[in-house]
DNA sequence: TCCTAACGATCTACGCTGTATAGAATCTAC
DNA sequence: GTAGATTCTATACAGCGTAGATCGTTAGGA
């Protein structure tokens, strides 16, 4: 039973390796297989269910990146490079966690991590949470831009009629033409994003004035 | 041709926002528009291009909101806001500008706006791209995480066995019960979020020390 | 005024999707 | 050897996107 039922994940997930999430129906599943396609119901139960379980098997691969022993720092360093790491492996990763949100074990371990790694860093209480979503917010949304080809959108043509549109200017563009003519190194930017929001962190650790929020 | 057009993007919206986005069928949509499926093709060339056609739409919408003869911070409100209320009442749309990333004219002027605000509040020309994307992935990525059900997923059980899994306690979960016992309030969240990186963006315009990056 | 070309809409059909239902095959235990 | 459970297969249905051929209507030119 569970042979079949890992067996059936592995055929999924390399099936939306090689030809994306879309190719993985339940027939080709099952040919994979080497079976048909009803033979996976009482294994998986339905698509959905089969989506689900592949989120699962993708969380598992993100636990060796919570070993202890490391500064928050590292802690929050790692996990977000083994997650960018694994939406770059796995395209598909990053869609299906944000369409299908099930609550795995090992996605709940994952946000523990973070959740300690921001008290370790004297993050408030109150505030831990909201900036463990804004954290696995950028991550997911940035490995999700990079698989699904929004920061790309527009390469083409960056310093030609990109900045200058029929019905009017744009300003921004062009006082920016000098910068956007080469495209970014997406792991150079990542990592600066990554480093602000680390400074972020820090702010709030310190729990520098000029802040509103309550307790 | 073009009345045509609009009846169409008109239906596939109303669709979208009524049933969903998986209802939008070509089928679904001609039925709406009293026609036959085939009958659209002449107009919007593929199914492919109808969702693209709808993020067009959907960035029309935005427009408004980049009313001149405001502060950056104000620029940055109001847009972060507008589109998070877009993917409110039209929570398929954060989905189809993550998954199709095409560029469309009013999209760019988006851009451009963000620019602008960006510059205006002295962020140094060349980290101005990196911090826009990072600033709409982040609004992008919250909506989407709010119409996906993705932060709201856990809530049941906040308090009971969630902060101790079987296979060994949630140390992070456990000192925060507190907190996470009530559910947060998601507009002032974002607000928060928000706040967050005005000072980031504000940090990175006084050039703040302790940072590689180079020009 | 007639012919023609273009256009918008239609009908039919193909191969694909997820899965309900029913039946057949295989293995285990008594 | 037979009963029961488990696993797989076969068939079928409703829905999907869209290729291809067809048809009625309309607009332009002679």
């Amino acid at each position: 039973m569970t042979d079949r039922k890992e067996e059936i994940l592995d055929a999924a997930v390399a099936i939306a390796d090689e030809l994306g999430l879309e190719a993985v129906s339940m027939r080709a599943v099952a040919d994979r297989v080497g079976v048909t396609p009803m033979a996976l119901y009482p294994h998986i139960g339905s698509k959905a269910a089969l989506l689900d379980a592949m989120v699962g098997r993708m969380g598992t691969e993100l636990l060796p990146a919570l070993a202890p022993g490391q500064t928050w720092r590292e802690q929050l360093y790692v996990l977000a490079h083994a997650a960018l790491q694994l939406s770059r492996l796995h395209p598909w990763w990053a869609t299906l966690v944000f369409a299908r949100p099930s609550v795995a074990p090992d996605a709940v371990r994952v946000t523990d991590a973070i959740y300690q790694a921001l008290l370790a860093a004297g993050v408030p209480e109150p505030d831990v949470p909201r900036l463990e979503r804004m954290f696995s917010t950028f991550v997911l949304g940035y490995g999700l831009s990079e698989a699904g080809g929004r920061f790309k959108a527009g390469d083409a043509d960056p310093r030609g009629t990109r900045w200058m549109l029929p019905e009017g200017p744009l300003p921004g563009h062009a006082r920016l033409v000098r910068w956007l003519s080469h495209r970014p190194n997406w792991a150079e930017e990542f990592d600066a994003d990554l480093h602000d929001i680390e400074r972020l962190i820090e702010a709030k650790a310190r729990r520098e004035p000029g802040d509103g929020e309550a307790q």
